[in-house]
DNA sequence: GCCTAATCGTTTGACATCTATTGATTAGAG
DNA sequence: CTCTAATCAATAGATGTCAAACGATTAGGC
């Protein structure tokens, strides 16, 4: 059988990813938060999503998995939800004063961590990178979320 | 506060090894096996392991973890897990004929992966982004596990 | 030999995620 | 207006993962 010829990149890839995501995780929780809690509150607070939906769809998870979290936020006190009238299907997401305070607080966690990882690459390695990422993310042949920075899709 | 600017190079990260982590469970899934089944195989076919502590360590999960992967793998006969004579703490885990078999299986379909994900890449940007991925991981500050293909840690 | 600390694997419970299904609502055709 | 198909969110169950706690075993000091 065909051993692979070096290091497999998705492994590497896999590695490297959960690695900085459990110290991401680890920052995030110290600030009081989590990675889910914090990636629904760059969704509403960059104003690409409003409606579950397109919470769901700019984050890159089922809506079955955004229900759960915002259950949670909700009980919390940080985000309401209420029916959209022209389409009482939908279900609209709004930041509370105190979910408002919670991206502050984790803003500043998540700038920092973002500063740190980017210790020691130069304006051009860092844009190799996010070239050869996205490369990756074509390659495997998954259409994947629009994240924060991406040119907005049409 | 203050606004990332750009792209947070975790966030690419992160979005990216899901997706791409999500078609390779795919691909392994259409060969009958999944994700950790893969990387337990893999583990021990390459010798780097063989103590369910040493797999652990060489995966990158915890102990817990690999517990019930094991016990599902044993319970499908594609392992078979023993206490070590000298140190019965310890449980020793050999592939059956069966795991050897859905090892071929998946390592076929884990090399094309592989190939597909490096279409459209020189020698040297697959070196440059190894070099890339590795310094992120040193900037998260996690030490993450030894990988197949990385130098031996002393 | 006795005791304490460390190690290994297992169990329990919680979190994040997905698939499949369901109920409510809306869109579109006739 | 009626019916079918599509959409949105919620529910239930399964998978993968982790932390904490536990039992069994070993290591090391006295």
């Amino acid at each position: 059988m065909p051993a692979p010829r070096g290091m497999p990149i998705g492994l590497r890839l896999a590695g490297v990813a959960r690695d900085v995501g459990r110290a991401f995780d680890d920052t995030l929780a110290a600030a009081g938060g989590s990675r889910p809690l914090w990636m629904v509150l760059l969704a509403l607070k960059s104003g690409a999503a409003a409606s579950q939906q397109q919470i769901a769809d700019h984050i890159g998870i089922r809506g079955a998995t955004l229900t759960h979290h915002l259950a949670g936020m909700e009980a919390r006190g940080l985000v309401v939800r209420t029916r959209e009238p022209g389409d009482r299907r939908t279900q609209v997401v709004r930041l509370t004063d105190e979910g408002e305070r919670m991206f502050g607080a984790m803003a500043e966690a998540a700038h920092e961590f973002d500063q740190r990882l980017r210790a020691g690459f130069t304006k051009a390695e860092l844009s190799h990178l996010d070239l050869f990422l996205r490369r990756l993310q074509e390659n495997a042949g998954v259409r994947g979320a629009a994240l924060p920075g991406d040119a907005t899709p049409p």
